[in-house]
DNA sequence: AGGAAAACCTGCGTGC
DNA sequence: TGCACGCAGGTTTTCC
């Protein structure tokens, strides 16, 4: 499911039933992700208070006075709040209970996700230390991110989703925000102009802030914490549209593969 | 050291 | 109907 809007689509959904309220109950299910589990997550978390939910690149972060619950999505990773929880199918992980009554459900059917715990005292966890700038924030713009790529080879597409450039950007808002940016996504990093870099800052940001606008993109599963579908799937220019004319020029969309993943572009409209 | 490929998983659509 | 194959929103490891 996730990508950065969809990651932000959920924790705005989950935050203001949860935060003030305590863990009344852990109930795991299946330990098997992209790590264990933790053995002791229960009594971690037990009576623990939520004191805040936020987001750092793809990951949610439940703050408690003891630590962080690090939670990911992975590919197919989902979590759903509900008044009451609904009967267990195939590929729920586990369930958070809380003192109102709300539950969290973390359901994930390729385990590529994580739910990790972070004690409070400890230094920044190695999975978000090297991550680059938010990319809807200001650490995010044309002047690092030149100083960035400068002399890399690689071609861009593959930079931005390298979280340690910018973080959160994936395959479809990658895609998407290219074709805006009117680049094209084999194009070496390092010889896109301080110009169309600025360009490219300004369309990842509008991009992914039209898609969180629109509750994220639902392709195969996705839903947000309520079970509603996100709507930006709708909206796309270029993702999944190869042979199907552009949108702006007419022009059949082309695919190609890049670091194992298919990139979607307009040959007229993105020419180099 | 940068960069490509493979690995980790399950489910679904396609084509024979 | 069944089966083999390829592909899927991510990240890490391995190999050149």
């Amino acid at each position: 499911m996730p990508e950065l809007p969809e990651v932000e689509t959920t924790r705005r959904g989950i935050a203001p039933q949860i935060v003030g309220r305590r863990v009344r109950d852990v109930r795991i299910y299946d330990r098997r992700l992209r790590q264990p589990v933790p053995a002791n997550l229960e009594r971690l978390l037990q009576g623990r208070r939520i004191d805040a939910v936020e987001r750092r690149s793809r990951y949610l972060l439940f703050r408690m006075d003891t630590g962080t619950l690090l939670v990911h999505f992975g590919m197919t990773g989902s979590l759903r709040a509900y008044a009451k929880l609904p009967a267990r199918v195939p590929h729920d992980h586990l369930d958070i209970v809380f003192d109102s009554g709300v539950a969290l459900r973390y359901h994930d059917p390729r385990r590529f996700g994580l739910v990790l715990w972070i004690p409070a005292q400890s230094p920044t966890h190695p999975l978000l230390a090297e991550l680059g700038p938010e990319p809807l924030e200001a650490g995010f713009n044309a002047k690092d991110l030149q100083r960035a790529l400068r002399g890399r080879t690689a071609a861009i597409k593959l930079a931005l989703m390298d979280n340690r450039i910018v973080c959160g950007v994936g395959n479809i808002y990658a895609n998407e925000s290219l074709f805006r940016a009117r680049i094209r996504p084999t194009t070496a990093a390092g010889r896109v102009s301080r110009a169309r870099l600025a360009r490219l800052v300004e369309e990842v940001r509008a991009t992914l802030t039209e898609a969180i606008a629109s509750g994220g993109s639902t392709l195969r599963d996705y839903v947000d914490s309520e079970g509603t579908a996100g709507s930006f799937q709708l909206s796309y220019c270029v993702y999944g549209r190869e042979g199907l004319p552009c949108r702006v020029c007419g022009t059949a969309i082309r695919a190609v593969r890049q670091g194992g993943r298919t990139s979607f572009y307009c040959p007229r409209c993105q020419r180099r």
